[in-house]
RNA sequence: GGGCAGGUAGCUCAGCCGGUUAGAGCACCACGUUGACAUCGUGGGGGUCGGAGGUUCGAGUCCUCUCCUGCCCACCA
């Protein structure tokens, strides 16, 4: 595939010249179709479909890039996976963007008329529809594009009515004229859901209500909405309030308003707010609708559809509710049945869509009798049929769902799904179906629908089964139902994933995924990110400046499930530095390693005969981050997934590992080479791996010029790209070679940090004396390696030294002691001092690893590891100090 | 009113079942052009883990209380 080598590789990595040509060649190989095996279990995941409002911002690309990561993952792990792409038409939030743009022209919805008005909307998915679509491209999704769906699709739209039906047939939706959120500006009724609470600043009246048959006695009560007085039908007060035993069951003169009203007992009124005392106002007020229900009372309403007084209200009629409220206290107080009025801050709903002040009215809406729903969704839970990531979100959903409410699922807009509902106005009667009935099955009548649409989130809720075909009973339903995973921010737990849950298992008799996986919100300088705020990060202006990889990796790294993430500048260029060392790293093999010894392989890997205890390192390195990245991606732990494969490339690959092989390469025998360079490449090509489902395009370009040999061979057993190649599983570890290269490490850091302490030009060599005791021979063996990385020239290694050498920096390091023997660096006080200083810190040690093992309660009840590992260290400290007081006292002579 | 999360180096955050000397990136200081990489390398400074108490041989990690910050839910009008 790849024709680029080394010698073409540019000097940087440039992310746009790869993507789309990487992206296309996926795309066109099939490799984002599952490959259906029916022995195997899928692993199947839908994308939480975005809304067709705009273009994908940041959060969307934190979807992406979390959910393409588990999904390339599985893939490699060879998994039947499915990823079923999809957007959502969000009914209200489309229709208000698009008759915001209307509003530029003066226009509004109704001077265009229904059909026209969707013909619009219909216009405005197809452009940012695509939009999404690319968007999602050029973050480097796997998904399935061939099913790609849609909720206003024709199979979304049957799964819908057949819901409906479905619910309808058991009495679980139903029609009511009930008290519900109304936004006056969208003209529709809201779920509880889409009502936000804000704090605003009001006012409260305390107003007074004479007593009918007692002159010049009144009950005052406490209201921050004065004009729905004129609604009023009672006077509530809590029975157990000593103050007002006496008028109960009396009845009161609504104020302003020549209507006499009774005072109600009841236990829903608070005695400590305002007076005790609580006007009624169940046209108004869902508290006092359902008062109202208790007490047979009658409901008024002086509040239209359109938030402005109506007839009922007399003089008011016509005004806003603002203005009306202003007037009436005006009027109160001129009649002296105003007492006083207080500011009040409180919480007032709004429309989540366009923020206008929700006002509680009766109309007549289509609900969802949610209880029996909600039951088997709450048991699935409790029993574990379903895991929720991060746990804790786990008592978030019960608390919702035991307290749940009816579902208005009905909407007086434009835009979403009709609600299947046929009127005939000649029997009457009225017709659910799924398909559209032409005449009134009974008396033939002409038919007219309901002219209302269904919540957006109506059609969500059955995403997980509605894109596999349901209703229809098709191999993918079969197949790929219950999904594996649910991924999606905290923020629509309740909207979205709650329902699914009551619906998946009342249409499929089983839960919809079995893991909710749940991430975080994205903050930018500390801040949720908000068109207001200006601080909007768009995707497509990250990934052009940083390139796709590096943005997401900006959008995995140190990122924990359920938590918030602060995403800036400074961390993107981080990771962008990152893909470049990468991408380096592979240079430098591409450079050393001949084509024709490119791995041919992808089996665990193991050290080559012949292999130096650099390589042996880290091959066992390379082994243990195998095996610790596979427990943290099963563990949902991406962000410290990433962050592990890239500290081992970056700390130990490059830092240390490549920097030996240079040497090797440089010194070593013929076969010595060899195994260096077999494995720079292979641990290199096992890196790409793992780091590939988080950086999808670098790995794949690199894994392709690094193996094009291999790979073109005609009996190659390689797959033709890194999205299908297996993923890693780890080889034997080697705890000696780790251990000893750690030491040697230890050992060139510390002459390193001696030398830049004594201020040694960096170019210079100096002579060097180490002793190796027992491990001299092994020692010997990497001589070179320390020589030049530490720059130590000639180097002597002993086995022993009969007396420190004089005028000579000593050193203890990685167990071994070591003299620089350059006279003229020399200082006897400043050795001293240094010396001491070290001293003094292993002293410490000595005497807390001595205070531990003293203490028997340490002995009996510890570990036999950590004691025996107290033991050991306690040893390597005790041999350390004796080295470095031999070094002392030689320096004294 | 109820609930949840966070408070660890100047900043952004890791730290799994409690186990020796608490880590990373960025920022900071010093030095560095040996052909992978200055989008870099080497070395360094910097934190008694919000506070108090407790459990334990041992606590950033568990428990209680407390103070800040943020979020969610709720019918005190």
């Amino acid at each position: 595939m790849a024709t680029t080598d080394a010698a073409e590789l540019a000097k940087a990595y440039d992310p746009r010249a790869v993507e789309s040509r990487l992206y296309a060649r996926w795309l066109a190989a099939g490799y984002f179709k599952p490959r259906i095996d029916p022995r195997r279990r899928p692993f199947t995941i839908v994308m939480p479909p975005p809304n067709v409002t705009g273009r994908l911002h940041i959060g969307h690309a934190l979807t992406a890039a979390i959910e393409d990561a588990l999904v390339r993952w599985h893939r490699m792990r060879g998994e039947p996976t499915l990823w079923v792409p999809g957007k959502d038409h969000a009914g209200i939030a489309t229709q208000v963007v698009v008759e915001r743009e209307l509003a530029q022209q003066g226009l509004t919805r109704h001077d265009l008329g229904r059909e026209r008005f969707l013909e619009k909307v219909w216009e405005w998915v197809r452009t940012y529809g695509s939009i999404i679509d690319e968007q999602h491209k050029r973050l480097g999704v796997s998904c399935d594009w061939d099913r790609l769906a849609f909720t206003m699709d024709p199979g979304p739209a049957r799964a819908v009515r057949t819901m409906f039906k479905r619910l309808y047939d058991k009495g679980l939706i139903y029609r009511g004229a009930r008290i519900t959120n109304w936004c006056p500006r969208c003209q529709t009724a809201l779920s509880d859901l889409e009502v936000e609470y804000q704090d605003d600043e009001g006012l409260l009246a305390y107003v007074r209500y004479p007593l009918v048959e007692r002159e010049g006695e009144f009950l005052t009560i406490a209201t921050t909405r004065p004009e729905t007085i004129l609604a009023d039908t009672a006077v509530a007060v809590n029975p157990a309030d000593p103050r007002y035993q006496a008028v109960i069951g009396a009845r009161v003169r609504v104020p302003g308003v020549d209507r006499e009203v009774p005072v109600v007992a009841d236990s829903a009124v608070e005695m400590e707010f305002g007076t005790g005392a609580l006007k009624i106002t169940p046209g108004h007020d869902p508290v006092d609708f359902e008062i109202g229900q208790r007490h047979g009372l009658p409901a008024i309403t002086v509040i239209g559809l359109d938030g402005r007084m109506t007839a009922e209200a007399g003089a008011y009629a016509g005004l806003p509710v603002e203005e009306a409220r202003a007037r009436f206290l005006d009027e109160l107080r001129a009649r002296g049945l105003l007492e006083r009025v207080e500011p009040y801050r409180h919480r007032v709903g709004h429309c989540q869509r366009c923020k206008t002040v929700v006002e509680p009215l009766i109309t007549e809406q289509w609900y969802v009798r949610i209880q029996p729903l909600a039951e088997p969704a709450i048991a699935a839970v409790r029993e574990g049929r379903i895991r929720i990531i991060p746990e804790r979100f786990e008592k978030v959903y019960f608390n919702w769902m035991e307290n749940i409410r009816d579902w208005c699922i009905s909407r007086q807009l434009w835009w979403g799904h009709r609600i299947p509902v046929w009127y005939c106005r000649a029997c009457p009667r009225e017709i659910v179906a799924v398909e559209t009935p032409t005449a009134c099955p009974a008396c033939g009548g002409p038919l007219e629908q309901d002219p209302d649409v269904l919540d957006t989130w109506f059609s969500s809720g059955l995403w997980p089964f509605s894109t596999l075909g349901w209703p229809d009973d098709t191999p993918d339903l079969r197949y790929f139902y219950p999904n594996t995973l649910m991924e999606t921010g905290y923020d629509i737990l309740f909207f979205w994933v709650a329902r699914m849950i009551m619906l998946g298992i009342e249409a499929m008799g089983d839960v919809p995924f079995r893991d909710v996986y749940l991430h975080g919100l994205i903050r930018v300088e500390g801040k949720k990110m908000s068109k207001t705020a200006g601080n909007v990060l768009d995707p497509l202006e990250l990934m052009d400046e940083y390139g796709t990889d590096a943005t997401r990796l900006a959008l995995t790294v140190g990122t924990t499930p359920g938590n918030d993430t602060e995403l800036n500048l400074q961390k993107l260029e981080a990771c962008r530095n990152f893909v470049n060392k990468l991408w380096n790293s592979a240079r430098y093999v591409l450079l050393n390693v001949p084509a024709a010894e490119r791995p041919a392989t992808l089996a665990p890997l193991t050290p080559p005969a012949g292999a130096s205890a650099p390589d042996r390192w880290i091959v066992s390195r390379a082994n243990h981050v195998v095996a610790e990245v596979t427990r943290l991606l099963g563990d949902y732990q991406l962000g410290e997934a990433a962050r592990t494969v890239q500290e081992f490339l970056w700390g130990e690959y490059c830092d240390w590992y490549v920097e030996m092989a240079k040497i090797q390469l440089r010194v070593g025998d013929a076969a010595a080479q060899a195994a260096t360079r077999y494995t720079l490449a292979r641990v290199l090509e096992q890196t790409l791996r793992l780091l590939h489902p988080f950086a999808p395009f670098v790995t794949e370009e690199l894994w392709q010029t690094l193996l094009a040999e291999p790979l073109a061979r005609a009996d190659t057993t390689l797959p033709p790209s890194i999205m299908i190649a297996p993923w890693p599983t780890p080889g034997p570890r080697d705890a000696a070679a780790e251990a000893f290269v750690e030491d040697v490490i230890e050992l060139i850091r510390a002459a390193r940090n001696l030398r830049q302490e004594r201020k040694v030009e960096p170019a210079r060599y100096v002579p060097a004396t180490v002793v190796g005791g027992a491990r001299t021979a092994e020692l010997r063996a990497v001589a070179p390696l320390v020589s030049g990385l530490a720059r130590l020239q000639p180097l002597e290694i002993v086995d022993a030294l009969a007396a420190p050498p004089r005028q000579a920096l000593p050193l203890v390091a990685g167990g071994f002691e070591a003299y620089l023997p350059a006279a003229e660096l020399f200082d006897v006080a400043q050795e001293r001092a240094r010396l001491e200083r070290e001293l003094a810190e292993v002293e410490r040690l000595i005497a807390s690893g001595e205070a531990r093992l003293a203490n028997p309660g340490f002995t009996q009840k510890a570990p036999a590891a950590v004691v025996e590992g107290a033991r050991r260290q306690l040893l390597e400290n005790r041999e350390r100090r004796e080295r470095l007081a031999a070094q002392l006292r030689a320096l004294e002579e």
